[in-house]
DNA sequence: TGGGTCATGTAACCTGTTACATGATTAG
DNA sequence: CTAATCATGTAACAGGTTACATGACCCA
């Protein structure tokens, strides 16, 4: 997967292991987040492939680096992976198996568990709001604004998701609300 | 991850590594898909670990089986980790990997693909609407309707997440055709 | 006699995570 | 002087996927 999102980003221009390490951190990193070691170890299968080819150049002031630059055969495995259907309509959650299981759990404890999700949705937004993916250094990466479009949706589907998990946990939230004031005396009436 | 919810449906009551599949088949399926070869992986770990201990029960006119059940130390362990905070609020998504670098394609490739996705969810949901998960089944294990509330939870978060992912298709759609119809000179006023 | 259910797994592989490791330059 | 930025990785482990493998019984 990581792969081919590096092989994604050399077809825009020519970089080194780092400068993917970044753009996954500044642009891509709310859905995927892409570990400096993974980067490397990937960089070298794909050279293996023969999907791209590195060059090292020399710098002043800096360490060396090595350069990436996708090949035809490169272009035509990205090519490949975005025209293959593999795409499953599905959601592993990992959160869902947690929560499938609370009723080992409290229902105060379960409160807290919620609430803290909800603090953590909080967080996220707060945090887009703030730093929202990095439109410039994108720009620069990407050009086309045809290309663009594409990263706008991912943006978008991001917000959605966002504002359906809050509703989602808020909603949980209200639930178990009512059962502790059943629990101690029903006193949603007073 | 798998191996948490194992344990946690040993500790609904014990059961054989066949029995588990089915149960994640039928009523799990939907956020988890847990391939047989990995339950049977993981249910020797989970033993290895002393969280659950094996008896071979011998059938007849059926093969034997292993009936597994759950230690303290297993239910310790899922005590630990429903307790552990590590819910990061997150979207690892192949699907946005892949709709990130679809500038590579052309505007008639995307429409399809955004339209195959479309169908995927109405497939989904319309399998879903003949089959939801198995609340017979799953009300023969689970008992306790308190326990159950938290499997409620992650169905209508499923339900809720697929109807925001059809709302996000559909933006897609249109934006794409609204981009078509302007390149093959803008017929939208007629 | 052919397909479904019951019931068990192994082996190889791929992908992602965690921890560790190095070292120069530059700005505060 | 110290922290950040630039720049590279290795090693071990954890978790999930794919392919393969076996075998009896039951129902149509």
């Amino acid at each position: 997967m990581l792969k081919h999102g590096i092989l994604g980003l050399l077809n825009y221009g020519s970089m080194t292991g780092y400068d993917i390490v970044h753009i996954f951190k500044d642009s891509l990193s709310y859905f995927w987040n892409a570990q400096t070691s993974q980067v490397y170890r990937e960089l070298q299968t794909i050279k293996k492939n023969g999907w791209a080819a590195d060059e090292t150049v020399e710098q002043d002031g800096k360490p060396d680096k090595k350069v990436f630059t996708i090949t035809d055969s490169g272009r035509a495995e990205l090519k490949r992976w975005l025209t293959e259907d593999n795409v499953e309509f599905g959601i592993r959650s990992p959160l869902m198996m947690k929560v499938f299981f609370r009723g080992e759990c409290s229902l105060d404890e379960n409160i807290d568990f919620f609430e803290k999700l909800q603090n953590d949705s909080y967080a996220f937004d707060y945090k887009m709001s703030l730093s929202p993916p990095d439109t410039k250094k994108y720009a620069e990466i990407i050009k086309d604004p045809m290309k663009a479009l594409y990263w706008k949706m991912t943006i978008e589907y991001g917000m959605m998701y966002s504002k359906m998990y809050r509703q989602w946990v808020e909603n949980c939230i209200r639930q178990l609300e009512e059962l502790k004031y059943e629990d101690t005396g029903d006193q949603r009436k007073s």
